[in-house]
RNA sequence: GGCCCCGUAGUUCAAUGGAUAGAAUAGAAGUUUCCUAAACUUUAGAUACAGGUUCGAUUCCUGUCGGGGCUACCA
């Protein structure tokens, strides 16, 4: 039974007889703490059909209530706002069907699909905590739309092509000397990585020395050597040159390995993976075609052009002069692909920083130009930049917050805490690594997903992300401790069934209140899939674990006389304990039954 | 210059136009006799500024100040 559509159902039912009128729209709420009742009612856009003051609409629509409905026991006004206390036997029909329900925390398959895209780096550096942010983000953006009723696919983009591989491979082929994963110990991306860092060092060191020659700035950024060599190899990978082909591969093959690793510990997965160097050339053809059908212009030069300017936007250029693709071609040519290759999604989800807002405004504007309907059904998952105290995360200074480095800290972090609390010295010391490994990633994934994803976050280096307080491993802690709770009920056989809880007379306040966000559940989760927002989730499970903590401590279980109610205690713990395990898995987060 | 976002306790984050603006952390004071103190209880502390709309504004509108992003034949 859903409660609040009941309760909506009986309000309605109220305001008809007594005001003869229905709303559309009833804004219903959850309590403050600091009255009674658990839903409230805000009386105030009443007036207008009920003649009456607040308080007058309040009360009769309580009293209709009390008497009518058979959920509402009792009720109480504040100013315009209608507070109400939901019957105890109600709560605990509502906890039954909860209890019962195999699927509760999951809608039934809505026969839909939907692709999401997310993490896409490129591969000339290795991950950083923006891709942090963006792969916990995809990750459980695509376990929401699971969760709702979706088949989700999850891809992403691998920008392999490019001037900025070119100039990994220009400086390893200078000053490399052969140097390789396996000689110099280096994860893959890493030694790629160190040799863009090489590039961008040698570059400027060369055209400072040419512009110390006499040569100007511009000059000598083209005539620099190993900018002329980054280009050279561009233009010979373009033109399928053997060597630089091969030596493209190898470089690239070294950066996938190592950022297996690193998705391996982050614990995301991809369905399939699109790479540039596939669909770049698909999206060339689709923008000439798009000039044979006059959808864009060429220019003199040869470049190719779409004009947004009826669409408030500017021009934008989608083939260079030389013919070459830009990013948005190849973005054109990858978004067709994947159409084909699922024609039963619906729609696409971009997992993408804000600062490309406008990119895709632009890249959904010309997929619609080009007859494509579903252009409508693809969204922006725009959020913001992770900031550094000092700012941006700037490679050229230095301040990238490696993600392999991070995790390794938060795993770190969580270890040390675990053994000083000395609550694990019977575990071996694989399961030590495992729950390290568990509680240090929620730290981490807790810390970027709590946060609204559209907006910018800080994360400041100096200070390590916390254990406690509004926390993944406070989170976690609630389950295992619940988990505790359950053993030990386990081993004195005690069993629940439906039935007992039926036949619950009264409840502690804070019974009621956690049964009350335990009712919520298939809101929140349709909340967050519809707002694109795992940090709803997060919150959510937040509050279950707060509240459940509150209970723990206040409230007997083992020491309490009533058998029934005994029952119904380890039965709302383990209910709590399901919602919050099925809520962290949606954030990528595991818990363990022990810590 | 044009366009877009953001300014909430010392700090990091919450708040479908609704009640006395919630948490966490840092600070102060407590709690360990069922079940795990990574917890619980108490306490102090904030809507940048100025107008406007509204019964009611952190939320919507205008302006000011402050921060960020986009505005490349980069990605």
């Amino acid at each position: 039974m859903n409660l609040d559509n009941q309760l909506r159902i009986e309000i309605q039912k109220a305001i008809r007889a007594l005001f003869n009128q229905s709303v559309e729209q009833l804004q219903l709420q959850p309590t403050n703490a600091e009255f009674e009742g658990s839903h409230t009612l805000v009386c105030f856009p009443l007036t207008r059909i009920s003649k009456l003051k607040p308080e007058e609409t309040a009360n009769a629509i309580g009293n209709y209530l009390v008497e009518h409905s058979g959920i509402v026991s009792r009720f109480n006004v504040v100013k315009g706002f209608l507070n109400l206390v939901i019957a105890d036997k109600v709560w605990a029909e509502v906890f039954a069907s909860i209890y019962a329900n195999k699927n509760y925390g999951s809608l039934p398959d809505n026969g839909k699909e939907i692709m999401i895209e997310y993490s896409s780096p490129n591969t000339n550096k290795p991950l950083h905590l923006g891709h942090l942010r963006n792969n916990f983000l995809g990750y459980s953006v695509a376990e929401l739309y699971k969760a709702v009723g979706y088949t989700v696919h999850k891809v992403q983009i691998i920008n392999d092509r490019g001037i900025h591989i070119c100039k990994s491979m220009a400086a390893w082929k200078l000053f490399g000397n052969g140097e390789t994963p396996e000689s110099s110990g280096l994860k893959g991306d890493k030694l790629v990585g160190k040799y863009y860092v090489e590039f961008d060092k040698h570059y400027k060191a060369q055209v400072k020395e040419l512009e110390e020659q006499g040569v100007s700035k511009e000059e000598a950024e083209k005539q620099a050597p190993v900018m002329k060599l980054a280009v050279d190899m561009l233009q010979k990978w373009e033109a399928k040159d053997a060597e630089i082909v091969q030596l493209w591969k190898t470089m690239n093959g070294w950066v996938y390995n190592g950022f297996d690793v690193t998705y391996k510990r982050m614990g995301v997965d991809f369905d399939k993976l699109y790479y540039e160097s596939d669909t770049y050339l698909l999206g060339k053809d689709e923008v000439l075609k798009g000039v044979e059908k006059g959808i864009f212009f060429k220019k003199d030069d040869g470049s190719v052009w779409v004009d947004l300017t009826a669409d408030g936007l500017d021009q934008k250029v989608l083939l260079r002069a030389d013919g070459t693709s830009v990013y948005m071609t190849q973005d054109i040519g990858t978004a067709i692909l994947r159409f084909r290759d699922f024609p039963k999604i619906e729609g696409q989800i971009y997992t993408v920083g804000n600062e490309q807002e406008y990119h895709f405004k632009v890249l959904f504007l010309i997929l619609g130009k080009l007859g494509y309907e579903w252009a409508k059904q693809c969204y922006h998952l725009s959020y913001g930049m992770v900031d550094l105290p000092s700012g941006k995360m700037k490679s050229r200074e230095g301040t990238v917050v490696d993600a392999d480095d991070l995790m390794q800290e938060m795993v770190d972090a969580a270890r040390q805490q675990t053994e000083a609390l000395g609550k694990v010295d019977e575990m071996s010391a694989e399961e030590i690594d495992a729950l390290a490994e568990m509680i240090g990633l929620s730290a981490l994934k807790f810390f970027l997903l709590k946060v609204d994803p559209k907006k910018r976050m800080m994360f400041d280096p100096n200070e390590s992300i916390q254990l406690q307080g509004h926390t993944g491993p406070f989170i976690q802690y609630t389950h295992a401790r619940i988990k505790a709770i359950l053993r030990k009920a386990a081993s004195m056989n005690i069993t629940v069934s439906a039935d007992d809880l039926k036949a619950i007379a009264s409840l502690e306040p804070v019974e009621r209140e956690a049964l009350y966000l335990l009712s919520t559940f298939e809101a929140k989760l349709k909340e967050a899939a519809k707002e694109y927002s795992p940090a709803v989730i997060a919150n959510y499970a937040y509050d279950l674990a707060k509240q459940y903590n509150q209970f723990y401590q206040n409230i007997p279980i083992f020491n309490e006389a009533d058998q029934a109610k005994l029952r119904f205690r380890i039965a709302l713990s383990e209910s709590i304990a399901t919602a919050i395990k099925k809520s962290m898995r949606m954030l990528g987060i595991d818990v363990p039954e022990r810590m």
